[in-house]
DNA sequence: CCGACATGTAACTATTGACATTACAGCTCA
DNA sequence: TGAGCTGTAATGTCAATAGTTACATGTCGG
């Protein structure tokens, strides 16, 4: 069980955009060839993050561009825009405990909060990271 | 997308050990009663549970008790005990990224250790709760 | 010592989500 | 107007989860 990589093809994405908005159309073709994939799914994933809010694309002529500064992108903001967590849940739960069993009926209650503060712990490590760090981080 | 219930079913299932230990044979079909599933998924929780030193089960008779006290279980044990990531990385990546791109060729490396870092902000979380805690924390 | 009852697994199925791919409608500009 | 791009639907493949049946194996009470 894993994150889905939706995550890193965002990151990846959005870094492309910014790289090459000087000397390219960026266009889900030319960020296809980058990430490894097929443009359909580039597209989609930019179809994410234009209802986010972080991107905007031009229809018919192609080419794209960020809609905030890079510094003001996080990761976090990345990771909910591709929905990485199920109703903002990143922990399963099995869905039928026996209510008539003592363990059963609190179960739910008692690991719930545990499972949200492990949760904040990481979304709060990704919300210390912005695009422009990232940015910096590339070698030239 | 989200971690599977794997991890819920097997906090269930060891408190539930604990708690009827005094009075009640706990076998496979009693948690699975309890859990809401089918005795042959604790069994396979339980098989995982046990190589990483956490249950033992006797093997013929029935009945199943903890290998250490409750205040020494977390819950960083429990899920690493279910393999809840994958090669123990809870981000998934693409695996092609462009060698001959610039970005491409340097984007594992750059999001890679920001990755480490949430995860183990999340691990370090769960590490810091003990099946005490939820055993103080159920209801009598 | 044997039968009732558990565990430990293998095998099979259903379901779901991720990812890939083809196809095409709609938009824009040279 | 046509080339090139976006947006999206439809479809296929694959892997993992979860559920279920089946059965070999082990243990103890009677």
């Amino acid at each position: 069980m894993q994150i889905s990589s939706r995550f890193s093809v965002a990151v990846h994405t959005l870094l492309c955009v910014e790289v090459f908005k000087e000397n390219y159309k960026v266009t889900s073709d030319f960020i296809a060839g980058s990430v490894g994939t097929n443009p359909v799914i580039i597209r989609k994933i930019m179809s994410q993050l234009k209802k986010a809010g972080l991107l905007e694309a031009l229809a018919g002529t192609g080419g794209t561009y960020l809609c905030k500064k890079p510094e003001d992108i996080t990761l976090l903001d990345v990771a909910l825009a591709v929905e990485l967590f199920e109703n903002d849940r990143l922990f399963g739960f099995h869905d039928m405990p026996n209510p008539n069993c003592p363990v059963g009926k609190n179960i739910h209650h008692v690991l719930d909060c545990h499972m949200q503060v492990a949760q904040a712990a990481m979304e709060n490590s990704l919300k210390g990271v912005t695009l422009k760090d990232l940015l910096l981080e590339l070698p030239q």
